[in-house]
RNA sequence: GGGCUCGUAGCUCAGUUGGUUAGAGCGUGCGCCUGAUAAGCGCAAGGUCGGAAGUUCGACUCUUCCCGGGCCCA
């Protein structure tokens, strides 16, 4: 018996294949990439799409520091499946890789690693190891890229610090100079005293931090205290005081006015303290808040309100100060609107060179910017001497000393609130006033040439203009990055560091600055030659050139060169100009596409410069993905243990589970990240897998150009599954055209599942296995799985770029002889077929196969029947139609669907009724069906009608 | 605190302009097969659609508020 069984089974065609079961990618993938390296295949692509359509997919540089983490995972993948996605639909879709290579980050690193060394080199020395620490950077992250099946130019990646795109970061410069958008101010912002450099907002990370909240009395000069009480607001003798709040007492030394809310309304509440008389005047909202705040049980609020509009010119005296320390007006009651009542005491201390709106309002009311305090973060001369020289972060509890004893001190607690901290020194943050180098954002451009998108118009003007004219993926971008433009301020793209791109501007001795559109050009032309370091080691004349000529009051004997360099996302924003420009592509690019925090980040900062420049948005397409969260949808972070290691990730699993990871998360929002999470892939990937190794088992003697059989002579579920796939194409492309890969995941992996695994290749086996091996039978189901196994490989590419590669290998006999999988085009749909008109007639036969499925899962669980195959089946009904469906397709055909050896139809007017019953006939050895004909050649008592004729030839 | 955004079964995703008992696959459980075999097939159990109120004849879908995430800013 087993003999025979081994005998029948040597006469089946059974699925041959060199296609392993086991992936073993983590083996596998590294040699994969070798060969690629080898035959050189970015080119090779490119090359192949020489005269295709280009789409241009810009890469936003990453950092050049530390190892990738899953953020960049996300990101390369997803600019990979679309360049590969692209490529494979006819376009030439070059990608060149970036990195951001200048800036603090690295600079930090540098000095942290020398230690007290770093004293004693020179600019050019540390700009040296700033150098070597980047580029050790990128060519890590440049393999852990190509790890991830990435292809792109990464011999010629393009990195800010070459000397090209440092002349290009010029020359963008250089437009916005000429449109008059560029100018230096004194001017509060982010100031690190643990680093003495002005920080960006992207270098500042919010903590909380206790800090004192204190209520002061800023006593009212001797007139405005007369018209106060003319007001009614005073009735006695006390003396009479502006009350404010502030957590920043350090401040206190540079207030110069106190704001009102001009609508708001405001009271005066009289009390004694310490045996003193006080009227402080305070918003009313607030009276209850500040009463509370200063314990008070004794005393009296004046019937009287006044609105803040009244308070306004009214003076003061500084509590610490006796001489106005500017040369301009100060200590008075100010307007300004953003004033609330939400805190504080509707009075609000005005310090307009340590605070934004301080120093907007200042602006307003023509205040000095007043900011006493050094680099170090320590006073200046100019502040009352128990000041001078201290450290403003220390120095709270003196000035809080000072003015309790002084009777100023109304009230101090502490508040714990999130306060900007310097991400490397991790020491909060102090706005200071410096000169800075900014680029406006509301001036007017000037008019040029005629019908200029710039005529007239602000940056911010401009921006919100354009902006609609991008498509915004997901759709909700657009309102972000509008809402950034409508309130950012003016740009500070100075800072005192040495590892960037100097700002090129030069100073004469009386520190008149030279900064032509000239005059920068002049430098970009030196600067493409010989790199930013010349900046360092060349004169001012070697660099502008020895023609170049000078304006009135300059000559080379006397210019200084500008010490400042410029902020990196400055650098990063001309990349538009300096890789895509410079490389002929057309402005703008098809596709930017990085993580939703760049909306602030390189997409706005590469829009300013770019309609700054030329006036045209750089990009037509920006898509965003979020971020990666824990099991709990909770951020990742180191310290909380919950944090993914991506390198650990694709040496456990293989950068195709990471890249299929990718692929079935909707990337638009949140995705939830861990290790089991990515494990789990592993179990679909191999689902996928089997299915493209089963198709390829029984393609292998398939040989397209002799053996395909023509739709219209194929077996109707042949022709059911080629419509399943036309249906499949045509929503995998509509998926991929919309960047939607989870949705080209799922629709791939259920067809694998449920229309191949399930139902096609489960019914297959008997026709492929059992029928001869030329059969029109088996050579029509192989037309449609050759076909399918074609199309899947296709599809698949890019993203399981290694297993498709395997794949294509693995096809014996290929309609298309490539070197690679990715040098193919994407599957088209078959126009001729038209999978819709059939879909109403499979939905029947679908469902009833499921009905008959139901019934036989019935009979196994009752042991009457082991495998379907075993079993007869009726099917009583009177639905007319359904018949005549099943009759059209065929019993035997329908039989077959169900893997059934027997199926009867009983026409009746009856409910549906499907009966199922062990099958009275014998088992054929050989296809194992239970068939009338079993038995009835004397010469083969064991086999069917139709194996014995397969057999027999 | 502000802007943008997300919250459907254990997981990943579907749920069209508001309309019958909210779907799929995976995973889980229970079976079957042993001619895809470190595979394959079947059946079953899982959801008060984050919560509350409102609009409506009717809300997962619209409105408001609340809770909990994320990004960006202060």
């Amino acid at each position: 018996m087993t003999e025979d069984k081994k005998n029948y089974s040597k006469t089946l065609n059974l699925p041959q294949t060199n296609f392993a079961m086991k992936a073993n990618l983590t083996q596998r993938e590294p040699q994969q990439r070798k060969s690629w390296d080898k035959m050189g295949i970015y080119k090779k692509i490119l090359d192949s799409r020489a005269d295709c359509p280009q789409y241009i997919l810009h890469d936003g540089p990453p950092y050049a520091n530390g190892d990738i983490h899953m953020g960049h995972v996300i990101n390369k993948v997803l600019k990979d499946i679309v360049v590969k996605y692209k490529t494979m639909s006819g376009f030439k879709a070059p990608y060149v890789p970036g990195w951001d290579c200048h800036g603090l980050p690295i600079e930090a690193k540098v000095f942290t690693e020398l230690g007290e060394k770093a004293k004693t080199l020179s600019k050019l020395e540390i700009r040296k190891l700033c150098k070597q620490y980047a580029s050790k950077y990128v060519k890590l992250q440049t393999k852990q890229f190509k790890d991830l099946g990435v292809f792109g130019d990464f011999e010629n990646p393009y990195l800010t610090l070459k000397p090209q795109y440092e002349a290009g970061i010029c020359e963008v410069f250089a437009e916005l100079v000429g449109k008059g958008l560029v100018y230096k101010q004194l001017k509060p912002i982010h100031w690190s005293i643990g680093c003495q450099t002005a920080l960006a907002d992207a270098e500042l990370e919010y903590e909380d931090i206790t800090s004192p909240s204190i209520f002061v009395n800023f006593t009212a000069a001797k007139e405005s205290a007369a018209k106060l009480k003319s007001l009614g607001l005073v009735k006695d003798d006390s003396s009479v005081c502006f009350m404010i709040w502030t957590t920043t007492p350090w401040t206190l030394a540079a207030n110069l006015a106190i704001a009102a809310n001009p609508d708001l309304d405001y009271k005066a509440v009289s009390y004694s303290q310490n045996g003193q008389k006080f009227t402080s005047i305070i918003a009313q909202a607030r009276l209850e808040a500040v009463i509370a705040a200063g314990k008070l049980s004794n005393y009296t609020v004046s019937e009287k309100t006044v609105k803040g509009s009244c308070l306004i010119g009214l003076r003061y005296s500084h509590p610490c100060i006796e001489k106005n320390p500017t040369d301009k007006d100060a200590w008075l009651i100010i307007s300004a609107n953003f004033v609330t009542t939400e805190d504080g005491t509707g009075l609000v201390h005005i310090a307009p060179g340590h605070g934004l709106e301080d120093y907007v309002a200042g602006q307003q009311n023509k205040l000095a910017v007043y900011s006493p305090v050094k680099d170090d973060g320590c006073y200046d001369e100019t502040v009352p001497e128990w000041l001078c020289g201290k450290n403003v972060l220390k120095v709270d509890k003196e000035v809080n000393d000072y003015l309790r004893n002084k009777g100023l001190l109304f009230a101090e607690g502490q508040i714990t609130h999130s306060y900007p901290h310097c991400w490397r020194s991790r020491m909060p943050v102090i706005f200071r006033s410096t000169e800075q180098w900014f680029i406006s954002v509301d001036r007017t451009m000037p008019t040029g040439s005629a019908g200029s998108p710039q005529d007239g118009k602000s940056l911010r003007q401009l921006a919100l203009e354009r902006i609609p004219k991008v498509k915004w993926i997901p759709a909700w971008g657009e309102k972000r990055i509008t809402g950034m433009l409508e309130s950012r301020p003016d740009w500070c793209i100075s800072r005192q560091r040495c590892w960037g791109m100097p700002i090129p501007v030069f100073y004469n001795s009386e520190c008149k600055s030279l900064l032509t559109k000239e005059s920068v050009l002049a430098v970009a032309e030196h600067i493409r030659k010989k790199g930013s370091d010349s900046w360092f080691t060349d004169s001012p004349k070697e660099i502008l050139g020895e023609n170049f000529k000078l304006p009135a009051g300059f000559s080379f004997d006397d210019l200084q060169k500008e010490e400042n360099i410029f902020d990196v996302w400055f650098e990063s924003g001309c990349s538009w100009y300096s890789v895509a420009k410079q490389a002929g592509w057309p402005i703008p690019v098809d596709l930017y596409l990085e993580g939703s925090d760049q909306h602030r980040g390189w997409f706005q900062l590469s829009l300013l410069p770019a309609l700054g420049a030329e006036g045209v948005e750089p990009f037509k397409t920006v898509l965003t993905h979020g971020f990666t969260v824990d099991a709990e949808g909770k951020k990742q972070s180191k310290s909380l243990g919950n944090y993914v290691n991506a390198q650990d990730e694709v040496t456990k699993y293989g950068s195709d589970i990471l890249r299929l990871w990718v692929a079935s998360v909707n990337y638009q929002e949140d995705m939830r990240c861990s290790d089991s999470l990515i494990a789990r892939l592993q179990d679909a990937y191999r689902k996928i897998r089997n299915t493209l190794r089963y198709l390829l088992g029984n393609t292998s003697d398939f040989e397209p150009s002799k053996n395909s059989v023509p739709y219209e002579k194929m077996f109707e579920i042949d022709r059911w599954a080629v419509q399943q796939l036309q249906k499949l194409i045509s929503e995998v492309t509509d998926a991929y055209e919309n960047f939607l890969f989870h949705k080209v995941y799922t629709l791939i992996y259920n067809f694998c599942v449920i229309e191949m695994s399930s139902i096609y290749m489960d019914l297959l086996k008997d026709r492929l296995y059992c029928d001869a091996k030329d059969s029109l039978s088996r050579r029509s189901a192989q037309t449609a799985m050759y076909s399918i196994l074609d199309c899947l490989a296709r599809m698949l590419a890019p993203i399981l770029v290694h297993t498709a590669e395997e794949i294509y290998e693995s096809i014996t006999f290929k309609t298309e002889i490539a070197e690679s999988i990715h040098l193919l085009k994407m599957p088209q749909i078959d126009k001729t077929i038209d999978w819709q008109k059939e879909e109403p007639k499979w939905e029947k036969l679908m469902k009833l196969r499921d009905e008959v499925l139901k019934e036989l899962e019935g009979l196994r669980q009752n042991q009457t029947i082991a495998s379907n195959q075993e079993s007869s089946i009726t099917i009583t009904t009177g639905d007319n139609d359904l018949i005549n469906t099943v009759e059209q397709f065929g019993v035997k055909n329908f039989a077959a669907l169900c893997i059934a050896s027997e199926i009867k139809l009983n026409k009746a007017k009856s409910q549906k009724l499907i009966s199922a019953e062990k099958s009275p006939h014998k088992k054929c050895q050989r296809c194992w069906n239970y068939w009338p004909s079993v038995g009835t050649n004397s010469d083969n008592p064991e086999l069917c009608e139709r194996c014995i004729e397969v057999v027999k030839s």
